[in-house]
DNA sequence: ACGCCGACCGTCCGA
DNA sequence: CGGTCGGCGT
């Protein structure tokens, strides 16, 4: 029996696919990594193809991760010459060898989005734009939208010409653009667009590429830009030992799952991929291996409400399951606490289940703070990913700035965050003398600093940049020693700095603590990457890098137990036995963007794709949420449900009420907010939300099976007496021994708060914190 | 040069 | 509500 036996019959003809562009349709959970690998394993096995011309593409690190560890299971010899990687790791691999002949120096830095403003102020500073009209968030997203489309500046100014506004774009575009190349430094955009520039340019780094990679394999090819597009296809157009130009690539998609349109993906790409390639094979993969059939459906009931989509229907299998439900809670507050109320009973109830079983997902990251708020209550372990990113902390960018400074000179933007960081007396008037001395010079900014005393007007300062030039320049010299490693220049940057002291002396020191701890984490990443990169050279540059293209679902592991909580975006190709998709509130999700948008039609229809992808995550149980009211920039907000809670047909749902009485004092967060006041309270009734969407649905589906009960039933008598009160000492399991300062009666527990000898006050409710007196 | 405070403001999603 | 920025006082 061989390995593909295990395949079904369109699996198998997708694996078994020979030369030429083939295109996978592949729906969510119908084992499309599956797919490629085998693919891979039969290129190698069968056709005798070089593991060393493959080369397969993903968006994200944990998915190129996740396929080189299945890749190297099931092939044998040699896959380690596989090329498995992001596009943007590939890409910038392929410039740091030729980015020379576009005129950076192959040192160069990757800019993220805070250097990218940062980089824009100055552009808007010298062009003298008030940024009070436009803000520099607009250019960027156009300058971005240009690149993603592999427009240049020149060609911008072109189209603009007539157009005063646009012409100001073109402008801004111009000295944008020209300020990174001064800086040696490429934005996101840059690295996939200076690649295909590289490409178009060069003919020789193009053909060695080519010749290369015979083999190309795309995952998540519904979410490739137009500059991406264009990097596939030039690689992708090798020429073979008869002389034909082939075209070996191999895309896996599933327009359904398109998501990335606000960062120029293209749906053209994949719908009309047949067109481009006239002798593509198409194959779809339509059954669905992950859901219980109620998930699946309602998926499917979902998604049928889009147009222009390739025609395909997922079908599965699997048990029926469990139905989904909806319960539309009172307010976000009660839809956390619910939530993860339920997360912990069913881990009580069910010894199979653990906490790495469920996920929250939501539309916005902001919404994650109210369920973090509720899960240290509970003492359930959680992962937030996407919030606030590891490498965006002040004191990481600081450091890394450092090392930036040490590594490219030419980033001014890296050297003018770190130069008065420490405090250093060195100020704006000094900072703005020396710009201008750089600018009249050409020079660079770091350059400038060198000259210090050269520079009028800049008195005592000098000696202080002076100062601050030779330490940057001991540390680089340090680098040069054979036996010095990246390890102990980072360590005595520190050192020399005096970063830490700094921190120590001037933060709050609960807050030094957590950013020394930042520190320390980033010094062992930087210990790690060096391990790992012991047999090539582990140079500043490449971990450098290494942190500029790490996403946050990158650190996703599935060892740790924790329940993880994340943006339907960041969940695209993960799954989860137990699911909650909360916020189905029309205005949230979908976004109010969306709906007030020029052409809303289409932003709603890629809205209800991010549905079709926040469905498809659960493979046991999904479970819908909304609120009432929810707290939003500061005030309440009042949403009817979501529109796509209406289009699961109601035999699939099932509704709870919410089951919870009015908001418990103790819980009581939107103060005197009158949330039941006629006059503050506009928003239509349930009832009428969801008739308004469906006709079919009784006009009472909304209300509670059981009357809704007064509050003081549920905080009456019926709750067990604690045996320990105010002043008692007890014992927590995780945070030791500490005295009970207060027990409020909450509704169905009590929320006691504990003075912890150790960890500090803790509020926390009785059935959760098996308090033990002592 | 730097720290504090009040006004303003504005929002999604992310490599 | 929370972060950011600009003005002002030291």
């Amino acid at each position: 029996m061989s390995i593909y036996d295990t395949l079904n019959p369109e699996q198998k003809r997708a694996v078994l696919h020979d030369r030429g562009p083939l295109l996978i349709l592949a729906g969510a959970g119908s084992g499309k990594t599956r797919v490629l690998t085998h693919r891979i394993a039969y290129l190698i096995d069968e056709r005798e193809v070089n593991p060393y011309q493959i080369l397969a593409l993903t968006f994200t690190n944990k998915a190129a991760r996740e396929m080189r560890e299945r890749v190297d299971k099931i092939v044998g010899y040699g896959a380690e010459n596989i090329w498995v990687s992001t596009f943007h790791s590939t890409c910038v691999r392929i410039l740091r060898r030729f980015i020379e002949t576009l005129g950076y120096e192959r040192s160069f830095t990757i800019y993220d989005t805070d250097d990218q403003k940062a980089l824009m102020r100055e552009v808007l500073k010298y062009l003298e734009i008030d940024t009070k009209k436009i803000k520099e968030r607009a250019f960027l997203s156009a300058i971005s939208s240009a690149k993603d489309e592999l427009i240049t500046p020149e060609e911008y100014a072109l189209n603009a010409a007539g157009d005063y506004n646009k012409q100001k774009y073109a402008q801004v575009y111009a000295e944008y653009q020209r300020r990174l190349k001064a800086n040696n430094a490429l934005d996101f955009d840059d690295i996939i667009c200076k690649t295909v520039e590289l490409f178009e340019t060069n003919r020789e780094a193009l053909q060695y590429y080519q010749r290369r990679f015979r083999y190309i394999m795309v995952d998540e090819y519904q979410d490739t830009n137009t500059a991406q597009f264009r990097f596939i296809s030039l690689l992708a157009s090798s020429v073979n030992e008869f002389g034909e130009t082939e075209h070996n690539l191999c895309v896996v998609g599933d327009d359904d799952q398109s998501i990335y349109k606000f960062r120029g993906a293209n749906i053209r790409n994949i719908l009309d991929f047949e067109q481009l390639y006239p002798d593509a094979v198409v194959i779809k993969l339509e059954q669905n291996y992950r859901s219980t059939a109620s998930i699946l459906e309602a998926a499917n009931e979902v998604i049928a409400n889009n147009r222009g989509r390739k025609e395909k229907k997922l079908w599965t299998a699997n048990e029926k399951g469990a139905p989904v439900t909806f319960t539309q809670y009172e307010n976000d507050y009660e839809e956390a606490n619910r939530i993860t109320a339920s997360i912990a009973d069913k881990i009580a109830a069910n010894p199979e289940c653990s906490y790495r079983d469920f996920a929250i997902l939501y539309r916005t990251n902001a919404q994650s703070r109210v369920f973090e708020e509720k899960l240290i209550l509970k003492s359930i372990p959680y992962k937030i990913i996407g919030s606030i990113n590891f490498y965006q902390r002040k004191e990481i960018k600081d450091i890394l700035a450092y090392l930036k400074t040490i590594d490219n000179g030419l980033d001014s933007i890296a050297v003018k965050r770190i130069i008065n960081t420490p405090k250093r007396g060195i100020g704006l008037a000094t900072l703005d003398r020396v710009e201008a001395y750089a600018e009249r010079n050409m020079m660079s900014f770091y350059d400038a600093l060198r000259h210090a005393e050269h520079i009028d007007g800049i008195g005592r300062a000098a000696s202080k940049i002076m100062s601050f030039v030779s330490l940057i320049e001991s540390l680089k010299s340090n680098l040069a020693r054979p036996d010095y490693s990246l390890t102990d220049l980072l360590n005595e940057l520190l050192e020399a700095t005096g970063y830490i002291r700094d921190i120590q002396d001037t933060e709050e020191e609960e807050t030094a603590a957590d950013r020394i701890a930042n520190i320390d984490e980033l010094i062992s990443k930087l210990a790690l990457y060096e391990e790992a990169a012991e047999t090539e050279d582990a140079s500043l540059s490449g971990f450098l890098e290494e942190v500029a293209l790490v996403a946050d679902v990158d650190n996703l592991t599935e060892d740790a137990n924790h329940v993880v909580l994340m943006t339907l975006h960041s969940a695209k190709g993960l799954e989860f036995p137990y699911v909650y998709l909360c916020g189905l509130e029309d205005g949230v999700f979908p976004s109010y963007m969306s709906i007030n948008a020029e052409n809303p039609e289409a932003e709603i229809e890629e809205e209800r794709r991010l549905c079709y992808v926040g469905i498809t995550r659960a493979m046991q149980e999904l479970h819908l949420s909304a609120a009432r009211a929810r707290m939003l920039r500061g005030e309440t907000q009042y949403n009817r449900t979501s529109r796509f809670v209406a289009e699961i047909p109601r035999y699939l749902l099932n509704i709870c009420g919410s089951g919870k009485p009015a908001p418990l004092a103790s819980e009581q967060r939107y103060g005197s907010s009158p949330i039941r006041s006629a006059k503050a309270a506009p928003p239509v009734s349930s009832t009428e939300t969801i008739q308004r969407y469906t006709n079919a649905l009784p006009s009472n589906i909304f209300e509670k099976k059981a009357p809704e009960r007064p509050a003081k039933q549920f905080g009456g008598g019926n709750l067990a007496p604690l045996d320990y009160g105010v002043g008692d000492t007890v014992s927590h399991i995780k945070f030791g021994t500490g005295i009970v300062t207060s027990v409020v009666q909450g509704g169905r527990d009590y929320e006691v708060t504990v003075d912890f000898a150790s960890a500090g006050t803790k509020k926390m409710l009785a059935g959760f914190a098996k308090l033990k007196k002592l």
